[in-house]
DNA sequence: TTTATTATTTAGATTTGTCTAAATAATATT
DNA sequence: AATATTATTTAGACAAATCTAAATAATAAA
């Protein structure tokens, strides 16, 4: 199956939205995609011929076993360059987002398996996602919550779920970062804030907006 | 300047059969780009329009300053991706043309730069062709002429100017590979065939054709 | 349960890059 | 120089991926 950069985009991005087994709707999509509704219904057409995608009009989208095989080959793809880039090329943390974007679309199986091996087969990517192995497998990510939702004081940062430049560049400002070991102070629930201390730092008030995008495991 | 990769890529082909300044006829383009006349009819207006290319119709096309610019930025992504695929990644010297040929559209003068830095900031790749620097300059090749026209009899395999996967698999099962030392035995007119003996083989005989693509320099 | 609102789809247009077939220009041959 | 051949361009079409505007379906509100 020869996909086109758009049809992995949509792929890729319908696999993100999906966590798990949710419906995604045409309207997440488009926004997801920085793209249009109407467009969105469009490449559904597409992918439901190519039996990638499970689709009836009005009813959503969900990905079909092989849109889900194709969706783990990008997301290998793009966890490893990352890695690369990160580990390699030593490009910080925030800024390898848009270059994985590019680098995933080279569909060469043996190229991504040789970068993985050259990299030692890492498991995870710098912004601690998982990455699948040749076969697909994606191995279980440890326990973990959003920064807004956890509930014991003492924490470690495995994950940034939002990876735009912004919020990194944020997060690097604030001296945050994976593996990072913060303290909740308080949760203030009527501006929707939370105070943290960052070890070595002094206390810090950050919004939930970016705390829902921070993800944490007990320490 | 924002170039789409079917514009790179005829870039990049003016670039390779100009050889110096000769003018590049439509229908070698077509033949290069595997495409066809019209195809590249087209496209010369949109390159002319951009100011790529010099370009009056009937008269052929040469690249201006700027598109050699481009040219050679293109050319040393290509270039140094595969001193990465064939240094780091190990890959053989006849495989890697096709994977630089997408690697090499990710338009990030920082990656460029940082992949060039990691790979010790080569001044020639897997080939034998030279690698234009971060500012598009490029070293001059040592003198160099291809295997059916040399006049001295012991040579060195410097280059292959014919990149296609087909060709640089037939050397490598001759043996010739860059730095390979040969000897030109015989050159045969009526049938456009020269017998050579590759240092430590036995002769063997090859076609100009391919004799044309092996580049040569003097013991 | 009507009505209003929101989500989704359809219809038709646009851009990019390509093609074929026909027309025209340049070059080679007699 | 006239004619044949080859090279190039034009005209018109097509597929992919997108868009806008209008129509329709689903959902929420009154």
């Amino acid at each position: 199956m020869n996909l086109s950069i758009a049809e992995e985009n949509h792929i890729k991005s319908i696999y993100k939205l999906q966590e798990g087994d949710a419906v995604v709707t045409t309207n997440a999509l488009a926004y997801e995609l920085d793209t249009k509704p109407a467009s969105v219904t469009d490449m559904a057409k597409k992918l439901k011929e190519k039996k990638l995608i499970e689709y009836e009009k009005y009813k959503g989208i969900t990905l079909s076993a092989d849109g889900r095989k194709a969706a783990l080959q990008i997301v290998r793809r793009h966890r490893l360059w990352e890695c690369f880039l990160v580990d390699k090329l030593l490009f910080s943390w925030e800024e390898v987002h848009e270059l994985a974007e590019e680098l995933e679309h080279v569909r060469s199986e043996k190229l991504t398996n040789r970068l993985s091996e050259f990299l030692g087969n890492p498991v995870i990517d710098p912004h601690g996602d998982p990455i699948p192995d040749a076969n697909g497998k994606l191995v279980k990510p440890r326990p973990q919550t959003s920064l807004d939702q956890a509930n014991a004081k003492r924490l470690v940062v495995t994950a940034v779920t939002d990876q735009s430049t912004a919020l990194l560049a944020f997060l690097n400002a604030k001296g945050i970062k994976l593996g990072t070991q913060l303290e909740i102070i308080a949760h203030y629930e009527y501006d929707n804030s939370i105070e943290i201390k960052v070890k070595g730092q002094s206390p810090i008030t950050i919004s939930e907006q970016v705390a829902k995008n921070i993800m944490v495991r007990p320490l």
